[in-house]
DNA sequence: GAGTGGTCTAGACCACGGA
DNA sequence: CCGTGGTCTAGACCACTCC
């Protein structure tokens, strides 16, 4: 058990070590979301350190949100919250007030080539991509149109699974589907004019003002996963920020 | 020494109560920037704790962005790093691709009352309210125009300085005449048009897209300092963000 | 009650910055 | 060189969750 750490860097911290022994395992699946890490005690043990250096091995992992600790539970893979937080970005409470889920429709999908978007992804620019387009309403009016790029290889269960199968939410089914875990995502908002087959999609005139947001979402290893680009319309974009 | 922490609540954790000891002096403007903190060793002594409680406490104030510590020198109070950060969101390189720091000039000052913004500012809601009406520009070209509401009680010093002596950068003017320090900021994004008035400033248009960026600072002490809304061209406008 | 993470202590040694 | 923060250890007791 001990010899776990001597591939890391021995100049490294202890704690730094066996964080990334610990990003390692979860990033290899050991851990699914129902069941707890081994405690503090065991880790400590497993390692070889004392306890106090596993703590802030699992703080960093809590920080860069992995991991969740709940007193008297344990420690536990964090299921990211932002799957759905695009919506975070329009405001949602249309009419009723009440928060809809929206509903998304696979419009279609295609696999092909894209050099730059591959190179985005990480990839060999020749690769094969997984490209959908997707639509996400809120009461039957739809709010969003959605491009998204994948590597085929990694996800190629998605290549065959029925387009009305894939649900209202994408992460989790990379996931279970998969076996890939979002864990960040990084945005760019910007401002453009919806040209006729988004106008089409979003059901508003050409030329509406409208907010794109591309995102890249990144898998537990730190690699990218998904690189996918928003459209709706701008009136209807509102989003907050905190600095520091 | 010893008894600072007494009027804190007891049942807190120790080092919670070791860390409003401290964001309190803090606020009180204790330290500098240029000076250190007293050293661990010394805060552990003054407060009766432990030198491990003591670094929790700091530690707690590094992650909000109130501190900063560096090996072998001390711990400082820190710097906001988002003061001219709005320029952030908009394309910079405007040409030559050198970044050229902001230009700023005061356009209007007057002193009024406006109920819903000295309720934003945690105000009562007669209170009276300095009011600047700010042009931001790049290159002799507007590339911004700000509306910024302080409360005329605490930021009295401004209702009497020259307006050409305002210079390109408010926080650090908030700091040296009225002693007050931004700490945090949130803001809000959201696409409009330009009405005449701002259009006229921003020498668009009337009826081009703009972004509209709302933001209220806050200080030290949690309270709110100053609202601001900034408007500027929506085809200038790029912004990106993390997700976890 | 057993086991978990949360708080707290009291030391040791190391790495870095500045005089 | 001394003083700073950074790392690490080895315990103690508490608060919480679950059975």
């Amino acid at each position: 058990m001990q010899d776990r750490l001597t591939e890391t860097d021995q100049r490294l911290p202890m704690y730094q070590r066996v964080k990334d022994a610990l990003t390692q395992r979860l990033a290899e699946g050991e851990w699914s979301r129902a069941e707890p890490l081994p405690s503090e005690t065991v880790l400590a043990a497993e390692y070889g350190v004392a306890i106090g250096t596993v703590r802030k091995a699992l703080e960093g992992l809590v920080a860069e949100g992995l991991l969740e600790r709940q007193q008297g539970r344990g420690t536990f893979l964090r299921r990211p919250s932002f799957g759905n937080a695009l919506f975070r970005f329009f405001r949602l409470s249309d009419g009723s007030g009440a928060i809809v889920p929206p509903r998304a429709r696979i419009l279609s999908r295609t696999i092909g080539q894209d050099e730059e978007r591959a190179r985005t992804l990480g990839l060999n620019p020749a690769a094969p991509l997984l490209v959908l387009f997707r639509e996400r309403s809120i009461q039957d009016r739809p709010a969003l149109v959605e491009e998204i790029a994948l590597d085929a290889a990694r996800f190629q269960p998605l290549s065959t699974l029925p387009l009305d199968a894939f649900g209202d939410l994408l992460y989790p089914l990379y996931e279970e589907v998969c076996g890939l875990l979002v864990v960040r995502a990084a945005e760019t908002i910007r401002f453009s004019q919806a040209t006729p087959p988004i106008a089409a999609a979003l059901n508003i005139p050409t030329g509406t003002a409208t907010a794109v947001i591309d995102r890249i979402a990144y898998g537990i290893d730190a690699r990218p996963l998904e690189w996918r680009r928003s459209h709706g319309e701008a009136a209807r974009f509102n989003y907050t920020i905190d600095l520091r």
